[in-house]
DNA sequence: CGCATGATTTGATCTGCATCAAGGAAATTA
DNA sequence: TAATTTCCTTGATGCAGATCAAATCATGCG
């Protein structure tokens, strides 16, 4: 269930102002942004976009979480990316995606026509500037991702997953011991996105409620009870702000 | 052995003037990249970025194979990029990069002062929509790349590397069945490449030779006897240029 | 409420690829 | 040309995680 709402609320008071693809645009260049766009809203579950549709728009999460998935021919599928407010979907330049996107939350998208999106870019250098930033650090963390699908071990896969949601949905917020977070996706989805099946993130996030490193409190809701030891779990080497934050 | 060429090549006679960073630029704008340029050569092996190197410079690859590689704390390396000539190393706006660039056959590359390319991107839009463009196409490649990673099995993920060095190495030239190709890895590198071990590249390699498909010449040369074959043994779906390519 | 449906857990078994091990072939150096 | 090193092949074995199979739990619905 998607509508287009007919209202267009203000970006001077946007959540994700400061973070999305408008980020560095002057009051002239936002109120430019401001005269194309349009909210549009996702029921959990619901397509966003389909492979192989026509790109006809671009657009920003404002609220919610989406995910992009690959399918392959058999049926196999691979997620490879989550979006949370602020990501950016889609590409100028391009005229159709090749891959699916998904709301997996309801989710609120701020969207642009593609072609007008595109001629503001070659005018606004803002934009340009800070989707070339918002690419590049989702180059890093599709790079780091790799690290993960191609070598990483199914526990240190799952520490990472929990790692990477703890720090994207603290991004304003008291994280540390005990923050209530919520997982938004199913053990299937987790699955999808890190390389492995149901059974075993089942079974890795079950040990490490028994190892006292996560409490959950519900099946979709959990707190974080030993991020040190989350973090040694992880792999990876000394804090520095992995690029998939 | 790295040295830096005293001599600065034509960019109107450059064999990557017209798909690198420069492909957009008219010829003001190829004027001010030619005044900041700078060649330098590195010898197959040589490293050519540390991680946490100072970013220096950024640079477009003009001859030569390089590949991006992340190591992990215990020793574990996964490749996740591999550059080719008309390729980009380094992004404007970082001060440093989290990866080893290493040039695996001899490399000549392109080299611009981070902080006077980061100015040019800033006043010639040409530059910065090519830079997107192209930051854009190798986000779409890694992603592809973490379905391979994911999801395939040894047997694919083979077919697929041999695939993608038969489109990169035959941007120009007869493609088909039997062109000439050349590995630029070790068995050891493209395991790292691909997620596996070198033992597993071996044997699926030298399966593929027995099953017809591939055809050695030599343990760095070789042709596709059967490109078919070849495709359908990728596990992806009908041709459609991946965006690996 | 009782039932249906989908998500999750848990157990048993299987297997693709890793790991361990040992030669052989090429390239490099002396 | 021998010696060294690096790269590659091939075989034997082991294991992490997949697959198969059943409960159990949760949630929505008539």
């Amino acid at each position: 269930m998607r509508f287009t709402a007919k209202i267009r609320p203000k970006c001077s008071e946007c959540p994700i102002r400061h973070r999305a693809v408008c980020a560095r645009c002057d009051d002239g260049e936002l109120a430019m942004l401001e005269g194309i766009k349009v909210y549009r809203s996702f029921a959990a579950g619901d397509p966003i976009l389909r492979r192989g549709d026509p790109l006809t728009y671009v657009a920003s999460v404002v609220h919610g979480v989406a995910t992009l998935n690959k399918t392959m021919e058999d049926g196999r599928t691979q997620m490879v990316g989550m979006l949370f407010p602020s990501d950016f979907i889609g590409r100028p330049g391009r005229v159709e995606i090749d891959f699916d996107v998904v709301a997996v939350t309801d989710v609120t998208l701020c969207c642009f026509q593609r072609r007008p999106f595109e001629r503001l870019i070659a005018t606004t250098p803002h934009i340009a500037q800070r989707l070339l930033e918002i690419s590049l650090d989702e180059l890093d963390a599709a790079r780091d991702w790799m690290v993960l699908l191609g070598r990483k071990t199914a526990r240190e896969k799952i520490a990472t997953f929990v790692h990477m949601l703890v720090r994207r949905q603290s991004v304003v917020g008291s994280l540390g011991d005990g923050a209530p977070l919520i997982l938004p996706l199913t053990r299937d989805e987790i699955a999808s996105y890190i390389g492995l099946t149901l059974e075993t993130v089942s079974r890795q996030l079950n040990a490490m409620k028994k190892e006292g490193i996560l409490r959950f409190t519900d099946r979709r809701r959990f707190e974080i009870a030993d991020l040190t030891a989350l973090h040694i779990a992880t792999g990876d080497d000394e804090e520095g702000a992995p690029a998939y934050c």
